[in-house]
RNA sequence: GUCUCCUUCGUCUAGUGGUUAGGACAACGGGUUUUCAUCCCGUCAACGGGGGUUCAAUUCCCCCAGGAGAUGCCA
């Protein structure tokens, strides 16, 4: 069999984890089996459509690097794949079902809806859901209706008796008694758009699609697809209902747990190979013990029979992990450039950077790489070449175990050294076995002596390593940097 | 309320009718280091509960509990 499988989003909103979870594991799935990974946009909620969302969604996946086979832009056999220039197509077959008896028209208000929604709560009724109140229209009340001028929806008649089976992947046979689902669903809402259950069902027959991989929360609506398919006469697909995505708390992935688009993450400074790493990894694993995968690796050893059916909590710290583990794996040339946009928000680097620009970014790269979780990291980490803030607080120069006076005169006489050895061209090791020394001399520790040069030169504790923060600097910054920090312990002294 | 699904360290997970229940993140503690990181080493930590079946159950069966999802002219 040829697979060929989708991913359906609702432009709705930002692409989001769990969405791209998702449209990874049906890529990755599609992919290791030689078929065919097929976009299809569903935007039959009109009221919360939003162009915005429809591009993002193109972005992630462009970003990603997840390209579909067949859909919007790239085309395909069984377009159109966008499902609002599918419209007549869903009208005509919700209203073949009419014919055949499987659906009918409701002339139900919302109003009404609402009113018999309120009413079984307050009953307490098992039974929820629509009262059926137009199932059985005579044709007389029927144009009475259509004479009011009331637009009518379609819903599918849903059989009360008996039970429906379909089988999943992973939870094998799902059943549900046909009184317990949703009774009489719509099909064709009253702007004559679809809802989800039809236009869903039509495009999977239309397009081929083989197999059916979407988050768990569709288990229950399983049942209802088989129904629809049946009433069709269409071999329903294989079905693979995917363990959903969690906040710490336990409850569906949401805004309030942090960031959850793509675009947040990719704003911050995530690689898009660490996320496309670490959210194949909830809800699905090799064998236990492999975490680094690229993109190309899944494509071949993604298996379905590997996926959990446990919804799986989505760990940022993990995520962060990942994320510093693929910068160190990052030649520093391509570093450079996916940190340049950070650099020049921060206006630390123009907006069309000099060939000095360039080269200097490439050589930050060595010694900021090592501390950088995400891209936007390399801001702060660099911020002392490019803004000058000196620390007037001469408690901060002194390091634990020393004071201010022998503080004062390691960094006076640590000063001397040091100029004289960069003057001299002197090896690192040199100037730091003499600033060791010195250290002895004055009874403190090594850190007495370099914490004060290192505060004097980069305007914090925490910095670079002193040599590289020299380099990057220059000899002359760093020079009138440290005589100054000499002066601010003077004063205090 | 009703229906459906799920259940191994805090988190992601491996695993088997007999294992010291393995790995990773996190946390904690060390080591390397001039700070911060990186890197290395170590520690803590799990089979939801109760019944069966069995010589033996984390593993097979049943019940319960807990969690999640559905119950929309949203998907």
């Amino acid at each position: 069999m040829d697979v060929r499988v989708r991913y359906a989003p609702s432009p709705t909103g930002l692409q989001h984890i769990g969405g791209v979870r998702t449209a990874l594991f049906n890529y990755f799935f599609a992919k290791s089996q030689g078929g065919k990974f097929i976009l299809r946009v569903e935007d039959t909620d009109r009221e919360r459509y939003t162009e915005e969302s429809l591009q993002d969604l193109y972005d992630t996946l462009d970003w990603l690097n997840v390209k579909w086979d067949e859909g919007p832009v790239v085309g395909g056999d069984y377009g159109p794949y966008i499902q609002s220039e599918r419209f007549e197509l869903y009208k005509k077959y919700a209203e073949k079902l009419v014919e055949d008896g499987k659906a009918y028209y409701c002339y139900c208000s919302s109003e009404r809806l609402e009113k018999v929604r309120q009413e079984q709560i307050a009953a307490k009724s098992d039974y929820q859901g629509y009262d059926r109140h137009c199932a059985n229209l005579t044709e007389e009340e029927r144009a009475e209706y259509e004479k009011a001028g009331i637009k009518p929806v379609i819903r599918l008649r849903v059989p009360r008796e008996g039970k429906t089976t379909f089988h999943d992947v992973l939870m094998g046979d799902i059943t549900r008694k046909n009184k317990d689902i949703s009774p009489d669903p719509i099909l064709l809402k009253s702007d004559g758009f679809p809802t989800y259950h039809l236009a869903n069902v039509i495009d999977d027959h239309m397009m081929g699609i083989t197999h059916v991989m979407r988050a768990q929360e569709w288990i229950p609506t399983g049942p209802l697809h088989i129904i629809l398919y049946e009433a069709f006469g269409w071999e329903p697909p294989i079905y693979c209902h995917l363990p959903m995505v969690m906040g710490k708390d336990g409850q569906k992935l949401s805004k309030r747990h942090g960031s959850t688009s793509v675009r947040d993450f990719r704003a911050k400074g995530y690689l898009p190979e660490a996320i496309l790493n670490y959210v194949t990894l909830v809800g699905w694993s090799l064998d236990g013990s492999t975490e680094f995968f690229t993109k190309e690796e899944l494509e071949k050893c993604f298996k379905m029979e590997n996926i959990h059916k446990a919804p799986g909590v989505f760990d940022y710290k993990k995520l962060e992990w990942f994320n510093g583990q693929y910068i160190r794996a990052t030649e520093n040339d391509r570093l450079a450039e996916l940190c340049m946009p950070y650099l020049q928000e921060a206006g630390f680097i123009s907006a069309d950077p000099t060939e000095e620009e360039k080269a200097l970014v490439l050589n930050l790269m060595g010694p900021v790489k090592e501390r950088m979780k995400v891209l936007s990291d390399c801001v702060p980490l660099t911020a002392f070449l490019f803004k000058d803030e000196p620390v007037t607080d001469p408690a901060v120069y002194i390091a634990k175990g020393s004071d201010i006076a022998k503080t004062a005169a390691a960094l006076e006489k640590g000063t001397a050294i040091l100029l004289e050895g960069l003057k001299n061209g002197e090896e690192e090791s040199v100037i730091e076995e003499k600033l060791a020394e010195l250290s002895k001399e004055l009874e403190i520790k090594v850190n007495g002596v370099f914490q004060p040069i290192r505060v004097a030169i980069t305007n914090s504790t925490v910095s670079l390593p002193l040599f590289d923060s020299i380099r990057l600097l220059g000899n002359e910054t760093t020079a009138a940097r440290l005589e100054r920090a000499i002066k601010v312990l003077k004063e205090n002294n």
